[in-house]
DNA sequence: AAAAGACTCAACCGCGCTGTA
DNA sequence: CTACAGCGCGGTTGAGTCTTT
């Protein structure tokens, strides 16, 4: 593993190392099949939380840090192993255009899936792939005048919402504009609550909280030192999952759509259907302008649509 | 079979944000 | 208002593994 010495980093420090790192006599690189057991033995008793104090507390000599990561990242019981699933990928790449390098909210669509993992993904295999494809990974636009010249993969363009109106460059822009309006009115925090509510056969939600997946643990340990407190945060994710899931659909939607016209046989092409269900009922056949209509006024937005000249 | 190069991914780092004293 | 603690995030590293020559 990496040499803990050799950070190449040329970033100066503006705060001192932060203690549980810069203590001598803590433990870096690969964890071992027992610490991996001290660690899950001692949330699953007391619970996530608390990172800093957390080595301590379990008896392992590790920095908080590196306890939370190899929790998050590894032996929180809903990490899904395993590749990624071509419809998994393509969720991948659709919010990658959507929100750019939000890792973190990118995993928080994808069930079972870390930041971590996304980021590694998009940068060994998805970033290389669009490159052969002719695009941009980082704008997602076309690296050459004219793609249809380089365009050697399968991956299907992500598609404009209303081509009719938008040049793709321009709705890409559109879009993540919308991303990023939206995000800045819904605490991140807010977002790791319950990042991935799932919707049952009969439809009621069920977030998943037992196993404290994806919680963002500052709300989570401040709201179990105050239970008595409401947290007030779920309408927002409601609408912010809501407001997601339509930029999502629509695009698979229109995917499908181009599939069906240059495929006329009827070949299976990937759907994130089965990961964003949560909205399709209401989301196939609308606008992208009304969707963000709807969202921007379920938190109060007074001018709650963002039109094309928003953008300039 | 061995060496070299490419690739993968777990882990680390620094920064910035939020809440609290 | 300020300082500090705690945490999460994105960027980066490098040992291990795989593939190619």
């Amino acid at each position: 593993m990496r040499n803990p010495s050799s950070s190449s980093s040329a970033r100066s420090r503006s705060t001192p190392a932060t203690p549980c790192c810069g203590k001598v006599g803590i433990k870096r690189g690969p964890w071992t099949p027992e610490e991996d057991e001290i660690l899950a033995n001692y949330i699953h008793k007391d619970g996530e939380g608390r990172w800093r104090t957390l080595p301590k507390r379990a008896g392992l000599l590790r920095c908080g840090k590196s306890c939370r990561l190899r929790w998050m990242n590894y032996l929180r019981p809903s990490v899904k192993r395993g590749r990624i699933a071509p419809d998994e990928e393509d969720l991948i790449l659709r919010l990658h255009r959507l929100l750019g390098n939000r890792w973190s909210l990118i995993a928080g669509r994808i069930p079972g899936r870390t930041d971590n993992e996304i980021k590694n993904y998009w940068n060994t295999h998805l970033s290389k792939k669009l490159i052969r494809q002719g695009i941009d990974p980082k704008t997602h636009k076309p690296l050459y005048p004219n793609p249809n010249s380089s365009q050697i993969s399968n991956i299907p363009p992500i598609q404009n919402s209303n081509p009719s109106s938008f040049p793709l460059e321009e709705n890409a822009r559109f879009d993540r504009a919308i991303a990023t309006r939206v995000i800045d009115n819904f605490p991140l925090t807010n977002l790791d609550q319950f990042p991935n509510q799932v919707i049952n056969d009969d439809g009621a939600e069920n977030r998943p909280s037992g196993d404290g997946f994806n919680k963002g643990s500052v709300l989570q340990s401040r709201h179990e030192q105050n239970e008595e407190e409401d947290y007030t945060g779920y309408e927002n994710e409601d609408t912010f999952s809501l407001f997601l899931d339509s930029l999502i659909n629509e695009n698979v939607f229109m995917y499908q759509e181009q599939q069906q016209l240059q495929q006329p046989n009827n070949i299976p092409v990937p759907s994130g259907e089965p990961v964003i269900s949560s909205s399709q009922a209401i989301h196939h056949g609308s606008s992208c302008e009304a969707e963000v209509s709807y969202s921007m006024a379920a938190f109060g937005e007074k001018d709650g649509v963002l039109n094309s000249h928003d953008l300039a």
